[in-house]
DNA sequence: TACAATATGTCTTCTTTCAGACATATCTCA
DNA sequence: TGAGATATGTCTGAAAGAAGACATATTGTA
């Protein structure tokens, strides 16, 4: 039962919380969109629309919570997201309210 | 910053994970709607409608998160509710959950 | 006695979000 | 050369969610 509510939960913090998730994993290493996606689903067991993603992208870094930089690997081009101060601010700051929560100070 | 990030953190948790928040307060001691409803909004800071309120506490009961008994002083009825085993185990699935996003393991 | 607070409920309109399509281009492998 | 994977983007119709009104009754206080 608790492992079902675990899934359930996990799915609604994506759902919800998801541009937080994406700083999180940009976080450990810069990344570009598709990968994005394929970590996620992989990581979190979800289904991510692109076209949910990257306008989501595109927004963090117009917040300036990302930066991004284009590679350009023969024709292809890849748009390569790294996690800016305020984005790490924003993260922080995340964390910091889960240690509230888990801690009742709330 | 950091503040402010999050102020705006608690009130998308308080938005999206209401449901939670709730069976977190009602864990504390057996509560009604309208007790519920000044508590969430001066723990928090955040304006709650109680007509958002009332159906989500009605929700909760019927998913077995949650019973309720009415309580009559006078002529004035309150509806108390009780967390269940099953509202417990949902709380200890989110508790998990977030020790998990702090610890990065997902 | 009138007003504010306590107490619980529904319902409609508006707004936001979401799923999936539309769109385009490159690369790799069979 | 054709299919599937990589890569990024927009847009529209439908569904879900939110805000605030509508509704009713009691209690306490000025």
């Amino acid at each position: 039962m608790t492992e079902s509510f675990k899934k359930e939960i996990v799915q609604r913090i994506i759902k919800n919380l998801l541009d937080i998730q994406l700083l999180k994993l940009i976080q450990t290493q810069p990344m570009w969109g598709y990968k994005i996606k394929k970590q996620v689903e992989t990581n979190f067991e979800v289904k991510l629309r692109h076209g949910a993603l990257y306008p989501l992208l595109n927004a963090l870094e117009a917040k300036g919570f990302l930066a991004s930089q284009k590679q350009q690997q023969g024709g292809r081009i890849r748009k390569v997201y790294n996690i800016t101060n305020k984005g790490k601010e924003y993260v922080e700051a995340y964390d910091s309210v889960l240690k509230e929560q888990i801690q009742n100070k709330t």
